[in-house]
DNA sequence: CTGAAAGCGCTTACAG
DNA sequence: CTGAAAGCGCTTACAG
């Protein structure tokens, strides 16, 4: 049987009110009770539970993290950061994978609320999302990383993917490159619309047309680079440089390409996005648009934090974080 | 304001221990009554506290992963493995990623257990693990996954790495290789143990010595596969073989490989343990020892849940998955 | 079939 | 400085 306040009190022969003050450091209690108690709550390792007080307290020190996979080592980035600035602030994070299943994300919605976590983390929601929108319409504390919401604007925290993009693009164009494809991901992410403007974005800036059939769709995965790339390079107006909008979409294609007995960067230049870290990789070494991902993670659950201690308030925080174009060899243009 | 079960009571104008009993699906109760308190609970979208459930069951639903880290691929697809089961037995689990710091582990511990988990999950503790072991002898339920504990003989589910290591340098040597590297882990890890007793099982079965010299230290991660290859490649009487004890390790020695301007295998025949996802990608295809991390996820699970059904019982269940050899092309013999 | 009451393990005004 | 008492939101014998 588990250790109790109680037993603790009779042990000390007090009040289970002066061992509760003892615990929380509570002014009023004499130095030698509180001494006393100390004494005995370590000779027994004794731990408070963390249920009873967050019943009384309204407040249970768990946040929940919704996100799409752990295995995808983007989010596992920012997993970290997140699992590892609550473990400072003396949160405990519960983990819900949904694989981009509404479904999934629906019922862990459920169990964290049935949990009354203090708030949430979404980092891979839908741009039309009517299950978040209706926590962030409730006022649940919550906070966006990585996607957008069409139409609402709660606390979030993201990369400015447009520009992200755009730098992308822009470097491909400006080291000779008119024949640019890019491959989307999953169409009602906001990742994916975003990027998809900053492409276009610098191509028009140069003159350039955005040729439909230099578009192809993705799904954010190594699978969906590679089916898209196989698409690209059976073209008889083949493209000289493939911009995938996710780095596991280049890996895909990188794939694709050495299948075709092609050369990276001579035959067809390659750009990816997020910086993950195989994309260092000797051997790959992969031209894309970072992220920091840990920092995104930190500052999320910092916004997070914040918005737990002031609930009501109206007002709402959006950070938006600078991208960084990383310029490896996949590109074919060390120097910019 | 949270809405309550007393306010269900009120508003269904019966007891609130009949409201109870609907949720719980308990027998006796009207048809009448039920379908009327079912609607009331849809219509006002009543979720009961599992917080004060918990306080009164004894039972919070929830369990503890306890792991050194996120973003390693290997630990990441445990991971999955663990938090899909889970969901399906209905259970959170709180993610706790002790980098491989003693401290950490034992403040997350502490965490867990101020927040009475039902148990939890260790992926990456020491032989020697005292914080643990403590957990063991007060009975609380818990598995180990991946590796083992000196002395004690807890639920567990963990790869036969003795036998993993074997075959991989089993093959090496039925390929002609005499001279094999080894770059081992972290001293204190199970693992590390196992596999280095895989290694010399396979060099004494074919009448080969171990060489002090080939033995080398790493640490499980990119960084010390590349340091220790290093090493290796500057030895005069260089070995023609590394056996790395972690796909990781195996890729910073892909980088040291190839910094040094050797090919793989040509120069230098290269196999791993592991399988993590990228050992496959196209221009790396790493030979290794495959490991279903998934499916040891979802065993500790299930071997988790029955030790929480059947807290006390004494007889514990190990489970030895068997290792096998996935024969790519860093061996430089793709036929065996 | 239903409700009053006790209780899970804490915290916190309130009174002394 | 300390304790008795109420209460957080549920569940569950017990009685009817």
């Amino acid at each position: 049987m588990e250790i109790t306040i109680k037993d603790i009190a009779k042990l000390a022969s007090c009040s289970t009110a002066t061992v509760s003050r003892v615990m929380n450091n509570h002014p009023s209690v004499s130095e030698k009770t509180r001494s006393k108690i100390k004494q005995i709550i370590e000779n027994y390792s004794y731990r408070p539970s963390n249920i009873a007080r967050s019943l009384i307290r309204k407040k249970t020190g768990t946040i929940g993290l919704v996100f799409a996979d752990i295995t995808n080592p983007f989010y596992a980035e920012i997993a970290k950061g997140i699992e590892d600035e609550a473990r400072k602030c003396n949160y405990s994070v519960i983990f819900c994978a949904t694989n981009d299943s509404q479904e999934i994300q629906r019922e862990y919605i459920h169990l964290l609320r049935e949990n009354r976590v203090d708030g949430m983390i979404f980092a891979s929601i839908r741009l039309y999302d009517p299950d978040v929108v209706k926590l962030v319409i409730e006022g649940i504390p919550l906070v966006l990383v990585n996607r957008r919401l069409e139409g609402l604007r709660p606390d979030s925290v993201a990369l400015d993917n447009v520009k992200g993009a755009y730098l992308a693009v822009k470097h491909l164009i400006k080291h000779g490159h008119k024949k640019i494809a890019v491959i989307r991901g999953v169409s009602d992410f906001s990742t994916d619309v975003d990027r998809f403007e900053g492409y276009k974005n610098a191509l028009i800036e140069h003159g350039l047309n955005i040729e439909d059939a230099f578009v192809k769709r993705g799904d954010f995965k190594r699978g969906g680079g590679y089916s898209a790339s196989k698409e690209i390079l059976k073209m008889r107006n083949r493209p000289t440089a493939i911009f995938a909008t996710s780095d596991d979409m280049a890996l895909g294609a990188w794939e694709a390409i050495l299948e075709s007995r092609l050369r990276i960067p001579q035959d067809i230049a390659l750009v990816g996005f997020d910086d993950i870290n195989f994309a260092s990789f000797k051997g790959v070494e992969l031209t894309t648009v970072s992220q920091r991902k840990d920092e995104m993670g930190i500052k999320a659950v910092r916004l997070l934090m914040e918005r737990i201690m002031h609930k009501g308030e109206k007002v709402s925080r959006q950070i938006l974080l600078q991208p960084k174009l990383i310029i490896r060899k996949s590109c074919g243009c060390n120097i910019d």
